[in-house]
DNA sequence: GCTTGGTATATTGCATGCCAGAAACGAAAA
DNA sequence: TTTTCGTTTCTGGCATGCAATATACCAAGC
C-alpha cells in the first residue's frame, strides 16, 4: 500500500456518545452551585427533542453519566444533575490528593526534564500582582498545573481516575481560590511542588502535592459553610 | 404518627440494574483469564434470553459494565468481556496503591481502635504453614485485609472509587500469592502494617501500603509474562 | 383551614421493530 | 492454492409504542 498517511476517519460518533458528550459539556460548563433546584431536571424527552435524537441514546448517556455520578437518577422521577454535599466534596478532594500524590511520585521517578519544565511554563505569565488582576485567568493556571501533574505520570488509568472526578475539583478550586487569598500561598506551594520534582525527590513531591490537596479540603471545611 | 419503626420498601430492584448485577457477578465469579477467547463474547439477545427480559435493559446494564472496565464495546460489532493487559494490569495496581494508600493514612489518623484490631483477626487462624496448606483460604484473607482497610478508612467516595478496579486487583493477588512463595513475605508485611496503624502512625502506614502494593507490582512486571 | 381521597396528566422503564454495518461464507479469478 | 469480490446472515444502534408509577390538581370531609 501507498505510504499514505491516513488519519482514522472515526466520526466514530455512535449517536449516543455524542449525546454523552454533549450533556457532559453541559454540565462541566455549569455553575452547579449557583443555579437554582428546577434547572437540575434532566428531561429525556426534552434532551432528546433538543438534541434531534430519540429517548434511546438520551438514556444510555444519563445511564453513563449516572455511572461517574455527574447525574443521580430517582426511579421512576427522573434524572438530575448532582450536587454533592459539602462532606461528599472533602471525600473527593481526598481522593483526588491520593491520585495526584501517586502521580507526582511517577513523575519525579520517570518523567523527562521537558515534560517538568512544563509545568514551570504555565505560570510563567503571572507574578503576584498579575494574579490578583486576572484571577479567573489564574484559576484556570491552577487547574491545568494540576491536571498536568497527573497527565505527566503516564498513567492512564490513573489519569481516567482522576478524570472522574475532576469536574468537581475543578468547580471546588474556582470557587475557593479568591478566598482569604488563598492564592498566596498557592503559588508558593506550586513552586515547591517544581523544585521537588526537578530534584527527583519522590518522596518529598509526593508529600507536597499530598498536603496542597489537603489543605484544600481544610480550607473547605473551614470556610465553605454554604454547601 | 404512631412511633412504627418502618424501614424503606425498596423493590428498588428495576430490572436494569438486576442485569446489571447478574451479569457483573457472572464475569467477578469467572477468571477471566482461563476462559477461552469465544467466551469473551457478549450477545444481546442471548442475555436477554436468558434473562428472561428484554434488549433494553441489557443493553442498559452493558453501559454501566463499560463505563466500569469490565466490558468493552467495539461499535456495530458487540460487547466482550474485557481482559487487561499486563501494562494496564500495573497501572490498576499503582491506583490501588495510591488509594490504599490514603486509606491507610486515614485508618491511622481516624479510625477506632476496635476496628483496627479487626484487621489483625483476619489473619488470626494462620500460622506459617497453615497459609501453605490451604493457599486459597489465606488468599481470600489477603484480599479481605486490603479491603478492609480500604473500608475502615471512612471515606466512601475512596471505597467506591476502588471498588471498581477491586474486581482486577482480586484476580491479580489471587494469581500471584501462589508464586516464589510470596505469602511469607505478605503476611510478615501485613502485620507491619497493623502495627504502623496500632501506633498510629500515618506516614509509615501510609508508606508500607504504598509498597506492599507497588512490591505487587513489580513482582507481576517480572514474573507474568504470559498476559 | 387543613387534611384526605380521587382523578388526570406527565414521564419514566421496558418491549419491540427496523435498518445499517460487520462477519461469515462461497464462488470466481489470478 | 490464494486472493478478491459478492451475497447472505447476523447483530448492534436507534426509534417508537405501551404500560406502570409519580406528581399535580381539585373536590369533599373533618
Amino acid at each position: 500500500m501507498a505510504a499514505l498517511s491516513l488519519v482514522s476517519i472515526r466520526s466514530d460518533a455512535s449517536i449516543s456518545v455524542r449525546v454523552y458528550e454533549a450533556i457532559r459539556a453541559a454540565i462541566t460548563a455549569t455553575n452547579l452551585y449557583e443555579i437554582d433546584e428546577s434547572s437540575l431536571r434532566l428531561d429525556e424527552r426534552e434532551l432528546a427533542g433538543k438534541l434531534g435524537v430519540s429517548r434511546t441514546p438520551v438514556r444510555e448517556a444519563l445511564v453513563r453519566l449516572e455511572h461517574e455520578e455527574l447525574v443521580v437518577s430517582f426511579p421512576r422521577r427522573g434524572y438530575f444533575i448532582a450536587r454533592k454535599s459539602k462532606a461528599e466534596l472533602l471525600e473527593i478532594i481526598t481522593v483526588w490528593a491520593a491520585l495526584e500524590s501517586m502521580a507526582a511520585r511517577l513523575v519525579a521517578l520517570g518523567a523527562s526534564a521537558g515534560a517538568i519544565a512544563s509545568l514551570r511554563e504555565i505560570f510563567a505569565t503571572f507574578d503576584g500582582h498579575r494574579i490578583a488582576a486576572n484571577l479567573d485567568e489564574y484559576s484556570d493556571a491552577n487547574l491545568r498545573f494540576h491536571q498536568r501533574i497527573i497527565e505527566l505520570c503516564g498513567c492512564e488509568t490513573l489519569r481516567r481516575t482522576a478524570d472522574g472526578i475532576m469536574v468537581h475539583v475543578r468547580s471546588i478550586r474556582h470557587r475557593t481560590i479568591g478566598e482569604n487569598e488563598r492564592f498566596t500561598r498557592s503559588i508558593v506551594d506550586h513552586m515547591h511542588i517544581i523544585e521537588a520534582l526537578e530534584a527527583r525527590d519522590a518522596d518529598l513531591a509526593e508529600r507536597l502535592v499530598r498536603d496542597h490537596a489537603l489543605a484544600l479540603a481544610a480550607h473547605v471545611d473551614a470556610n465553605d459553610h454554604d454547601l
